[in-house]
DNA sequence: TAATATTCATTAGTATACAAATAAAATTAA
DNA sequence: TTAATTTTATTTGTATACTAATGAATATTA
């Protein structure tokens, strides 16, 4: 009757990372519903980093925002793309390519903000106030 | 002195999205350490769901692992290639390519359980048992 | 039955994400 | 100062992850 080759007791639904990837998937979609220009969660990053840091090379930018340098490079050229960040040779460095928020790559930030407000709180909703502190002081504590 | 243009009143650190980017970035650090044969978190959750529905399509495949019918195409593949699973097109609907465990996959598997087990034990490491508990549920709330 | 709709898989395109290799520039050490 | 090392950015390759479009097979409905 039972064609299971074993019985391999181990429940994927209780293991973190398999619970991490589909609530990342789940506020993947609340994100791209509430954001312009198609600006990704990872971009939206970016846009906040450098705004903190007003000028950074490409490597800083990657430790301070949590991304691979490959990675930064692919994220940098799509946002000088969409026109919201610029980059130049550092004078003083000349390895290094500052990247810097546009007029526009600011205003979108702007705005972007208050839809990050809104998209925290809708990925959040199903928990209690006091279950959201938990679970971000908890989640801090993982990184 | 102060070049911002502007304060944005936004912690990103404080944002769900943005900490559970860096908490997967983490765990999948720790799945890479302990992982035979290059198997990834994905691939993984495939296996597990192939082994707990004995043959499955690919469409199928993706609703139980959380996956896109494109992205499912990709792991299967690989999956295929490294002879973990195979794969023949449902006689009774010829639309349908039915996903199954080979030998060399299922004995995978059995030892990559014990190596999922170790790695979710990792990843929580930094918090109590109680923790560990509450984090679990507070996530499984919001998919 | 015939037309319509749905399901399934594939393909193409875009966007992370990381490893490894390379090259250029700067720093450190000998 | 020269040589070795480090840092920075780029490029290539692999693996998710999703959208949209397509075609084939099945189901539904008129």
């Amino acid at each position: 009757m039972n064609k299971k080759m074993s019985d391999l007791n181990y429940i994927l639904d209780d293991q973190i990372g398999y619970v991490l990837r589909l609530v990342s998937q789940r506020h993947g979609v609340i994100f791209q519903n509430h954001t312009m220009d198609s600006i990704t969660p990872t971009q939206f990053s970016a846009l906040v980093r450098v705004h903190e840091n007003i000028e950074c090379s490409q490597n800083h930018l990657g430790r301070i925002a949590g991304m691979d340098v490959a990675t930064v490079k692919g994220v940098v050229d799509r946002l000088i793309d969409k026109g919201l960040v610029q980059s130049r040779v550092d004078p003083v460095d000349r390895r290094r390519h500052l990247v810097s928020l546009t007029k526009a790559g600011n205003d979108i930030l702007q705005e972007m903000v208050q839809a990050g407000k809104r998209i925290t709180a809708e990925t959040l909703k199903p928990l209690t106030a006091q279950e959201q502190k938990s679970l971000l002081k908890a989640l801090k504590k993982l990184i």
